[in-house]
DNA sequence: TCAGATAAAATCGCGC
DNA sequence: GCGCGATTTTATCTGA
């Protein structure tokens, strides 16, 4: 078997590893529509629903970025 | 316990759900990216992987489309 | 004339447009890395300066997406 | 006064020039989008308007190119 | 169903 | 030259 079969057969089994992984992040997303569809259905305004989510994830970013130029400081100072 | 409150716990587990859900995702994105790394460092090109991974996609939502007029034919005809 | 020609050159125009606005964007960013450089001849660390600015982009951000739920919540209790 | 301070008045000065010229950068950017949004109105399509424009901007890349490369030639040639 | 908004992917360009 | 961040383009989703 040349040695290009055997390349071929590598590049399959990433495309497919790749694959399965999208499949999963695609089952994710509608789980993530679901919850919104279930949460609407209980009377809560889905926009309102999304900005909070927004609003947290933002949170969470400028704390690591806080600390990433905090970090930044130390080192520039001969601390880190 | 006002309805008020009972609501607002609700809301935050829904809220919860989906950070949860999207925490997730965001880690199978980052699995997806290392599979390309991990491709691209046994000599594989990622743009020609992704350009593969974009046409298989395209096939099976083409094949997808196909199935389901099929099923509109068979169903017209009485044979659904 | 044909109305052709017409359509033509009115898409020529929109076209040029389009480009000069595109040459005086490029010519910002060549401004904006030139300050970036000068600062960094005077001795300050462009890696740090860049995550300020962006630190500060994320204020900005986040002050506006916290007025526009302010204002959903206000709509939503009929006081919009 | 300490030259601390002085450089820390020098530091925001140059912040807010980048964040003045990126308001501007900004704002090309929404023209931009705006004449597109119009020439959209007027019938035109956008996506084809696009690939026109990135066209157009290869060719003139191309073409600086192939004078660099002249000029080069010329010079070799001692006639730059 | 379509426009407009939102998020994701792909591409580009910089700094290290 | 490679990773990383920004930008741009594409795809998805929501609301009218």
């Amino acid at each position: 078997m040349s040695s290009n079969s055997i390349d071929s057969g590598h590049l399959k089994s990433f495309i497919e590893r790749i694959e399965r992984l999208e499949e999963e992040k695609k089952a994710l997303a509608e789980d993530i529509k679901d919850v919104y569809a279930e949460a609407k259905g209980t009377g809560y305004d889905v926009k309102v629903m999304r900005k909070i989510v927004s609003l947290r994830r933002q949170d969470t970013h400028k704390r690591k970025e806080e600390e990433e130029i905090l970090d930044l400081y130390l080192s520039a100072l001969g601390m880190g």
